[in-house]
DNA sequence: TAATTAAGGACTAGTTTAGTGCTATTTAAT
DNA sequence: ATTAAATAGCACTAAACTAGTCCTTAATTA
């Protein structure tokens, strides 16, 4: 289902609910009771979101985890990537030399097209616009897939 | 890395190579020897979207199968889905139901900037686009996820 | 010095995906 | 009619990947 993973779910869901109060620090036993995840998967998260320097780790007591950039510098994109590697949706997008294909494979290089519209979708979208009460959708977003989308709670 | 399976890339590739030639029926094995992929998986494949009715197939001795559309009807977003079901990132993009922490997931519904911004990116790239020469594109196509987003072909 | 909190790595169970094979059905040609 | 060429549908297996957990180490504060 063009599916990301249920860490970077989480991630986003983290970053998310840090994005409504920063400059201050959270806990991960804080953001797991927050948001439901359990507390060693969000640990877990945090610490490549760390690596990543997408969020700011504090160590010992008093110590937790803050955004490294205000909510409208972080892009959807820059969270994925930093769990899941570069956004690409085929091996080709990354790199040609695994490509077994490669003497059929005429296509190289057309996934461009694909990549570079996904990309371009995730880069634009960031943390401030996912706490953003959410109303402001138009129809279309129901048309390829379903009808779900229509109750937006909260 | 935010991917779409293998079968589904198959899918596209084989569906590019018959929309090179329209209006001609490709057999399975035709398809298998100009693609490169192994024969029972062009065959899994080609049910799969003859079923999603994206080609037409033609039992019997002759038969084969072709696009039920042109190329510059037939969108990117409508092969993955065929594949892989309605395109939206998370299980919440899709129903609520499943959604364990339906309690503490205030994001709820604000997934939906980012499945709108992929399905529509998708949405917007079609067989046609991807069997086009392809030349235009600048080297940082490799880049992680950054800074790519400048240009927008096609 | 004790308590709190993050960092890093290793491991396991579970799920998903890919790929293959088998049988049935349809059509064309001889 | 019979045979050959194709697709349709289903079921199965092995391999890969993911998620989640746990344990040990390091840093900071009180």
């Amino acid at each position: 289902m063009l599916r990301i993973s249920k860490l970077t779910d989480y991630a986003i869901i983290i970053m998310s609910h840090m994005a409504r109060r920063v400059a201050c620090l959270y806990a991960a036993t804080q953001l797991a009771d927050a948001t439901g995840v359990a507390l060693p998967t969000v640990s877990k998260v945090l610490k490549i979101l760390a690596r990543a320097k997408l969020v700011k780790s504090t160590r010992g007591a008093k110590g937790g985890y803050e955004l490294a950039q205000l909510p409208d510098k972080i892009s959807v994109a820059s969270i994925i990537s930093a769990l899941e590697g570069p956004i690409a949706l085929t091996e080709c997008g990354i790199s040609h030399d695994h490509c077994q294909q490669s003497a059929s494979c005429t296509l190289r290089g057309n996934w461009n097209p694909i990549n570079t519209a996904v990309k371009t979708a995730l880069a634009s979208v960031t943390l401030a616009d996912m706490i953003r009460p959410a109303a402001k959708l138009p129809a279309e977003v129901e048309r390829p897939a379903q009808s779900i989308y229509l109750h937006q709670q909260r």
